[in-house]
DNA sequence: AACTATTTATAAGA
DNA sequence: TTCTTATAAATAGTT
């Protein structure tokens, strides 16, 4: 609902999904007071950006829901004590491993190294993924010079533009005598000069 | 946005409320969905109907997301459990939480996914090593092609000598007639072109 | 449960 | 960030 279509999955560009993660959790949040009131449910919302920045609402008070959240699930599910709470967290973190394990050695396999367990077909899709993934890199990396080029050529030919129009000026002013003329081209055309050299160097 | 505009308060007609209730509840929820897949963040969600049902969403785990909103909101959840073995979990749990996100944007990196922060430096870096991983991927494929196509050869020389060395014996058998010595010839060639087939769809 | 006329949310652009 | 606007999506009232 906007001037295009987006297909659900994580926006790769961390400003757009910061702005929408703005509008998107204030439009969220202004849905779930309207639940709550016009359907008089008791609604709670958490939400962790992905900055670790937390923002919540609660149609009436955030601990009573919770509260009658865990009531609703169950007594048992008390993670206020401590011996759950030290299951639950050692439970997170062996799952947190194993992922952690998994991602590592797809890494590094990726990375070309300890290819002892794969047979032909494996290194063949990995020879495609990494051959896929270059060419995005590439593209990625002449896009980028190719619009500093550009860049470069419009601010070059601003430049030049002014120049040419104070070369004039100059020209045209009679008072001034020959030796200030040819003073003042030479001082803007070390103006230019040094200005795209600046611009070489930046890249 | 329907038929006509409404103002948000409780909607009295209870059956409309109902139907209120189950549209907007499955909209809320789906939204929520899309603003942790599309910002990457964590979020939980708890509804109580006005007849007590519970319906709740968590992008990860319900659980997870309590536990995180507890922490985050103070640590006087803590002074509750001063169990240090708690303490230690969680702080094991983001230790690791850290580096699988780490991993993560690496791989996302070698994926060539997500490249938007990145300048040309890193992208020529990035391809450089990508380049050097096929190429050991590529090695460590045609160095198992070429085992494979020797051990192929070596066995059907090995087999391709036996036969001749039946050959020769049948031949040598005088006694036996020419139908049989040719049935027996035809059965041997039968049997080193099974052989070599299914070696080269082993590969 | 479907169907739509409308309202609302929001993606992209400024 | 905030505003604008074209368009997609949600949904109120209807069938």
């Amino acid at each position: 609902m906007g001037r295009g279509k987006i297909a659900i999955q994580r926006i790769d560009k961390s400003s757009s999904r910061q702005v929408t993660f703005s509008k998107r959790r204030k439009g969220l949040i202004k849905k779930a007071k309207e639940l709550a009131i016009l359907c008089d449910a008791e609604v709670g919302l958490v939400i962790f950006s992905s900055t670790a920045k937390l923002y919540e609402f609660a149609s009436t008070n955030m601990n009573a829901v919770l509260e009658r959240y865990n009531k609703s699930k169950g007594e048992y599910q008390q993670l206020q004590n401590p011996a759950s709470e030290v299951k639950f967290w050692q439970r997170e973190a062996a799952i947190l491993r194993q992922q952690l394990e998994d991602l590592r050695e797809n890494h590094r396999y990726m990375m070309g190294e300890q290819l002892y367990g794969l047979g032909v077909k494996d290194l063949q899709y990995l020879e495609n993924r990494l051959e896929m993934s270059l060419q995005g890199i590439r593209m990625k990396k002449e896009q980028i010079l190719t619009d500093e080029i550009q860049e470069l050529s419009r601010r070059g030919n601003l430049i030049h533009q002014e120049n040419v129009e104070l070369y004039k000026k100059v020209r045209s002013t009679r008072h001034t005598n020959n030796f200030m003329r040819h003073a003042q081209q030479e001082k803007q055309t070390k103006t230019v000069y040094n200005y795209i050299k600046e611009m070489h160097q930046g890249l």
